[in-house]
Order: structure tokens, then C-alpha cells, then sequence
DNA sequence: CTGAGTGCAAACGCTTTGCAGACAG
DNA sequence: CTGTCTGCAAAGCGTTTGCACTCAG
């Protein structure tokens, strides 16, 4: 599991900040979402559950976790899309490359391997210090490219 | 020069459409301008000169040279923004990367080389054909970069 | 002439904000 | 208690659209 209540909690309150039932919520639904999520997607889902809840709160909420480092946002074809730091597998929050399918719209992950080359060309060529950890890429997956 | 007013008399008018002064003028202004400009930035200028030029035009003649191959577009941290097609020094519209500095905001182009490998890699090892043709990649500049 | 293109103004979707009340700590 | 957070409603922003009029062809 990315988060437990309790962690949660913990960390929520080193910052100095309140664990509210909707935040838990909004994060708890990102969670099991799974990865790359639309701010309408999500809003949706919480808003089925708890109609009490607002947009604006979801908003806030996905912002100030932002801040917290447990969620990360990526703005992929104009949307903005959120997901759980860290969702890459391992746990640490190094590689977060976004494989953005045109065909069929999903979002994968790829390894570091090949982007650490091609920032190294980058740095070597032009200068250029490429911030790869947060590198999204368009294209078509196996199966799109495939048929 | 990219284009000449010539040529675009015919390239639009091939497509079955009118060469409008107002469109002449955004051309042109985009075009003066250099590439990577924002709507607001060259609505700005055309507006600055032709008051009677409304906002909806300038978004319908980006969208219209859009269409024409003429020029193109590109969303970088969520800002569209516009730009000759083929600024990238050779005629062909092959490359088209973008480098996109954290720091001073400025944007470059890359030539394909280390693209291709990179693509070529992803390929291999997700299956995944990356559309490397409209990259971008944010990092630091060489200035930037350096102090 | 005629339809593509324009300006205007209004609608749009997404996101942010101001405010009074609610509740976690 | 106190200050953060919420819900509501309204504003904001960049973009798009419907309309009658205009003008390039």
C-alpha cells in the first residue's frame, strides 16, 4: 500500500495541517483509482460516494497533497492529471516518466535506463540540464502500434 | 524567410479558402515575433496595431494555419503556445524538440539525433513507438544551468 | 454575387477565490 | 477554544461559439 491511515496522519500533522475526513477520502479514491487521474474523474467518484463534497475541496485537497509530496500532478495533452507519488513501482520517487498512448489513452510508466543516456546527450550537446524525471512522452503502446 | 506573400496567396487559396488581411497580419506578426508565442502575447501585438482585430480571429487564423501545416502548436506547462512550422533552421519539418528552461522560460529546439536512439530503445524495450517528433523536455540551460 | 471570414458578445469548461460556518486539534 | 478546512456561490481565465454583417474571389 502507498499509504497507510496512520502514516497519513503523521504526516499530515508535521505540517502543521488537519486530517479531515475528506481529505482522507479524496486520497483513499486517488489511491485505489490507481495512477493518473482527471480532476473530473476523481471528483466524480468521491462526489457518488459523498455528495457532500465539493469540487473546490477536491481541488484543494489534490493542492495541499501536492504540496506534501504525496500526490503528483502532470499536465499530459492539456489535462491536468494526478496520481500518487511514487506510484512507479519502487518506492522511491525517482523515475516518473509518462508513456501517453495515443491510441488508446492510457498512461504507462517507464524505467530511467534509456532517459539517463539521453539527458547525459542533452547535457553533452546542447547544455542542456533535461529535467527527465518528469519527462512525458507520446506515442502508441504495444498493442495500438500493433494492429 | 518562411514564407512570402506569395506563396501564401497560393498555398491558402489551394486549400479552398480566402487570404484575408487579417490572417496576413497574424502571420506575419507570429512570423516577426519568433517563434514560441503565446495567444496573449501575439493577440497583444496584432491587437496593438489593428485594434479592430478581435481575440476569436486570431485564435481561428492560428487554428486555420494549423490546419494548413503552416504553423504549429504546442502546450507547454499547460500554456498553448504557436510557432512557424519548420523554424527549426531546415526546411524540413522533420525535428521538432522542444527545450523548455525551467528557469528563464525560453524555449529551444533540438535536432533529432539522440531522439531517434532514445525512441528506438523504447520501442525495444516497451513495444511503446514513441512520437518523438513533438518532444518536450524541461530542464535547465546552458546559462541557467551554469550559475 | 456568394460563401468564407470577420467582429461582437455571449457561453463555455475548468479552476480559483471570498466568505460564513463547521470541526479537527 | 482557535485556526484550519469546508461548502457554497460567484468570479476568473483562456477558449469557443452563434450571429448578422462584410469582403475576397
Amino acid at each position: 500500500m502507498t499509504h497507510t491511515t496512520h502514516d497519513l496522519a503523521a504526516v499530515v500533522h508535521r505540517s502543521g495541517h488537519k486530517l479531515t475526513p475528506q481529505r482522507q477520502i479524496i486520497l483513499d479514491t486517488l489511491c485505489e483509482m490507481g495512477g493518473h487521474v482527471t480532476v473530473a474523474a476523481l471528483y466524480e467518484r468521491v462526489h457518488g460516494r459523498y455528495p457532500a463534497i465539493d469540487r473546490s475541496t477536491v481541488y484543494r485537497a489534490l493542492d495541499f497533497f501536492g504540496e506534501l509530496g504525496l500526490v503528483s500532478a502532470a499536465t499530459i495533452g492539456g489535462a491536468a492529471v494526478y496520481e500518487i507519488a511514487g506510484a512507479t513501482a519502487a518506492g522511491d520517487d525517482a523515475a516518473h516518466h509518462h508513456l501517453v498512448c495515443l491510441g488508446c489513452g492510457h498512461i504507462d510508466h517507464a524505467p530511467g535506463e534509456a532517459f539517463v543516456a539521453f539527458a547525459a546527450h542533452l547535457q553533452a550537446a546542447h547544455g542542456f540540464a533535461a529535467d527527465v524525471s518528469r519527462l512525458t512522452i507520446e506515442g502508441l503502446c504495444r498493442e495500438c502500434n500493433g494492429e
